[in-house]
DNA sequence: CTGAAAGCGCTAACAA
DNA sequence: TTGTTAGCGCTTTCAG
């Protein structure tokens, strides 16, 4: 095995004491001994163990990262900008992916535990009884990113989802449309799931315009199941003038299954999405979507978490909402 | 802080060697024993130490990741399916996003090292003269995953990007393309960038068509920079007959600027990619592109990082190569 | 089958 | 300024 600090002090022929002080830059060293310890720990190539550290000061400026599929884009974009601020503050990410398996969460949630991460992130939304009572009964912050806290009282950073459908829904009917599709995601799902679909409703509702049941689907945010969804509703009959799905990969699969139809977007149906991640300027015609503002998400996550971790009773201000905003482009035509 | 080996020994009566016994499941534990721990552990709510346990057991069941880009498609696949491979050998994933910072990246490295992490998988391929001499003298496996090691005699499990290239190319000789337009990246990177360009040149010099240097373009794998060069390149005048991008991101881009000149793909202009990330799917027409095993690649990686934690003396098959193949979808036409 | 005790590599009183 | 020493929470001989 490598150097311990014995060795270095041993080699420097000073104390460990006097290592780990220029070990951590302290104060009251002299330049003797700090020559001298520099040159032991370059002859021995030695590195600190970050490990033993840990189990001393009782700290391991770690944090776990619960993410529901990193395939995804808008979860990647959220993880690297939740990243470059971790980096910056000397943290170091765990990364769970639990790929929308409940079982390999938990698991993941007792293996931080066990890593004694100072603090952790989860950017799920779905939970079970278990789940829940990790969560009571963690003795690290927990903070909540894009998604509202299943419990109350806990902290959370995110947009008002509810909100955001609701303008993106009347932004739609300012547009002129009144024949509206919406995909959404599990309603089980509390934030996009649920809030997503009551926002679309209620703007429906506050315009008058009646539901039609066959215009509404449920799918699990990704590509294909934005396509299998418009297929749906493109073999009943009726066509919707616009779609508005709640997430954009879902928004791409039912444009491309629009397109690959033979029809026209936005010609003959308009295309909306949701979260504004790379694909949806990625793709022709660019999409219409309501964007969330992915690096401030993440940057405040993080920041928060932070606060969190070096003072655990912060009082008030448990959650945090930050600003959605529609980007116009070229999926939504004005009827 | 929570309860310790001691506390749950002193709860339930026994000595701590007893509780580490049940916790590590050993055989010769009598029921009675058995009982009492897991029931203190239960009322204690005692979740065991990783780090003291990794610092006694001088292993910690961490690896690290050094990923250039999060916000790259084909990055976070592969990164998906490392994690998938890693959480079944139940190792936690210690995440470096560097994004194209080589400083970040040497301070990443150093971070892991003191993490003592049992093993690091880099899948960046550029270095600094620092870099080189850490890998060269750390003291646990490192492996490359998706590019080639920059020093001989390391280990690596990736495709063979030279070869892929040629027959990239020659396949599109094949449909009778003469003038060939190559987006590459950084030729400063072994793998994708150098690799990948001599593959092209060769398949052309093979076929003894004249190169035209207006037809080559170097970028940095990303949609932005395949939209740029490719706005270059239909600026210039002549135009190619098909374009070949390095990454799908950039063959993407390339496509989009196409378009979004009022020409058509494939029939005024065709586009490979590379990759199969999964944008190719996602864009229409749908990319054909070169293939990676993305999964097998993510999969074997870890599975040789393991093998090589476990035995670091391997002697032999330092270099893993898997096969590529070409997806024949819509953005390439037969002349 | 069970327990006592040493020690993994480090930090932080406390003394000097 | 510098050094001695007692742990942090666990595993692992080695005895019993």
């Amino acid at each position: 095995m490598g150097a311990s600090i014995k060795d270095v002090a041993k080699r420097a022929g000073v104390s460990v004491t006097s290592v780990s002080r220029v070990l951590n830059s302290e104060k009251y060293i002299s330049q003797r001994i700090l020559e001298k310890v520099n040159q032991a720990i370059e002859e021995l190539n030695y590195s600190p163990s970050q490990i033993a550290r840990s189990l001393k000061k009782q700290k391991t400026s770690t944090i776990g990262i619960i993410v529901p599929d990193l395939t995804n884009y808008f979860c990647s974009t959220i993880l690297s900008s939740i990243e470059e601020s971790a980096s910056e503050y000397g943290y170091n990410l765990i990364v769970c992916n639990i790929a929308e398996n409940l079982e390999k969460e938990l698991k993941y949630l007792h293996a931080v535990q066990e890593m004694r991460v100072d603090g952790i992130i989860i950017m799920h939304q779905k939970v079970n009884q278990r789940i829940l009572s990790f969560i009571e009964s963690a003795s690290m912050p927990i903070l909540f990113s894009c998604v509202r806290s299943p419990l109350p009282g806990r902290f959370s950073v995110l947009i008002n989802d509810y909100q955001a459908a609701l303008d993106a829904t009347e932004y739609l009917i300012g547009l002129g449309h009144r024949r509206i599709a919406f995909l959404g995601g599990d309603l089980g799902d509390v934030t996009a799931g649920y809030s997503r679909y009551q926002g679309y409703l209620d703007a429906l509702h506050k315009s008058g315009i009646p539901l039609n049941h066959d215009f509404i689907k449920f799918g699990n945010y990704k590509l294909e199941s934005g396509r299998v969804m418009m297929q749906e509703i493109l073999e009943q009959g009726e066509c919707p003038t616009v779609v508005f799905a709640a997430s954009d990969d879902m928004a791409v699969g039912a444009m491309n299954c629009i397109l690959d139809y033979g029809l026209s977007v936005p010609e003959d149906i308009s295309v909306m999405g949701f979260d504004d991640s790379l694909i949806a300027k990625a793709v022709r015609p660019m999409l219409t979507t309501m964007q969330q503002p992915v690096r401030e998400l993440g940057r405040i996550s993080l920041e928060y978490l932070h606060t969190l971790i070096e003072d655990p009773d912060q009082p008030d201000c448990r959650d945090i909402y930050l600003p959605h905003r529609i980007m116009e482009r070229a999926s939504c035509r004005r009827l």
